[in-house]
DNA sequence: TCCTTTATTGAACGATGTTCAATTAAACGC
DNA sequence: GCGTTTAATTGAACATCGTTCAATAAAGGA
């Protein structure tokens, strides 16, 4: 087993996150635990619980590297669809999205079904979801009248995308593939935008 | 405890899904175990064993339950709105939808966040999904033009819905309130109905 | 080399889902 | 009414879970 200071209480909290995520890859959801996680660093698991204060503490932040994560493939997918029309750009946001909860199902399952033990997610935690809104707020800010009106549409898209997701890989979206998939997303993001450019000139 | 047939074994079955439900409702998802249902029923975990195959089939049984109650209160918003224009009635379903994962938020989020063991959902759940739909296609069929572009259509904006409410009910939506979810549903229904009323027209 | 310090361990606790031999009460034959 | 069969019901057992904490063992200073 692991020797004394062999490793700094930083490393071990970086090893226990990694190996955390390995496991929700290979394992799913249900084969992430304490045990298998410190077996994974090397230790046992009451070392895990010098790290964290508990299991919880530690979902919460590997959600938040998830949540970064996702951040950094939606930022890719805008940056690669640049100057082309806004509703190509969200078509290929919710493309982007539906993949990462493809190609990732147990850390992205993790972020939206843990319920956090205490009443409240952290600040920080706030912030990354701010984050994501903010990269939709950015593509729909010309198409709207304001800021608030922004804001407003962001969310509606950010969630519509999301529960599509939600129900499409759970199979419970009635569609088959992810191609049919992909013609939801259009029908939401087409009319959707036709409606925001309605709104700008019937008002 | 409980003597020699006292009960038959449907009526065991019927006592441990309301024994499950009373504590989903009480004391949320983690509340509920094998024991605590055989308990509320007045017998122990062996005699649950011998009416469900495993927690997974109890589960499943009261997610087919939840889904029926739930299909009762849309029909009767429908029913109520009768005769208002269709984006009224699209708004008064996805109130009724969030309101209903609000009172019950332990049944709601058991319908959506519980992976089965066995790969495939059985028929007649995904039945009553399709009934849910069916709901919604009715009143989308006069603004399409066919029954595929209606099913199109719902299937998008129950997914939308559906994700709004999962996000404001976990607090993720980053709005304050029930007041705020309902302008998130208006602009949704609002911005859709008017792209779905130009198809019509534009092609 | 001994001693202090502290990183690390692993046994313990209560709870979980699940199984199944043992028990016990009803029902039937006489 | 009594003995036997039948099956409904039990609860102890097992592996696993998150969590705690006294015991241990190794590093560094004297």
């Amino acid at each position: 087993m692991a020797r004394r200071s062999e490793h700094s209480r930083e490393e071990l909290h970086d090893m226990a996150l990694e190996a955390a995520e390995a496991i929700l890859e290979e394992e799913g959801l249900d084969g992430l635990s304490t045990r298998k996680v410190a077996a994974r660093m090397g230790y046992t698991v009451g070392t895990l619980y010098l790290v964290f204060r508990n299991l919880d503490a530690l979902i919460l932040e590997v959600n938040g590297r998830t949540l970064a994560e996702l951040h950094r493939v939606l930022a890719a997918s805008l940056a690669a669809s640049e100057g082309e029309p806004a509703g190509a750009r969200l078509k290929a946001l919710a493309l982007a999205y539906h993949d990462f909860a493809r190609r990732h199902p147990a850390r992205w399952a993790l972020m939206y079904e843990h319920r956090m033990s205490q009443a409240a997610l952290p600040a920080w935690f706030n912030l990354a979801v701010h984050e994501l809104f903010a990269l939709l707020e950015d593509i729909l800010r010309p198409l709207c009248g304001d800021a608030s009106a922004a804001a407003l549409a962001a969310r509606t898209l950010w969630g519509s995308v999301h529960g599509i997701c939600v129900l499409a890989v759970t199979d419970k979206l009635d569609v088959a593939g992810p191609l049919q998939v992909e013609q939801v997303f259009a029908s939401l993001i087409d009319n959707f935008l036709i409606g925001l450019a309605a709104d700008g000139k019937g008002v």
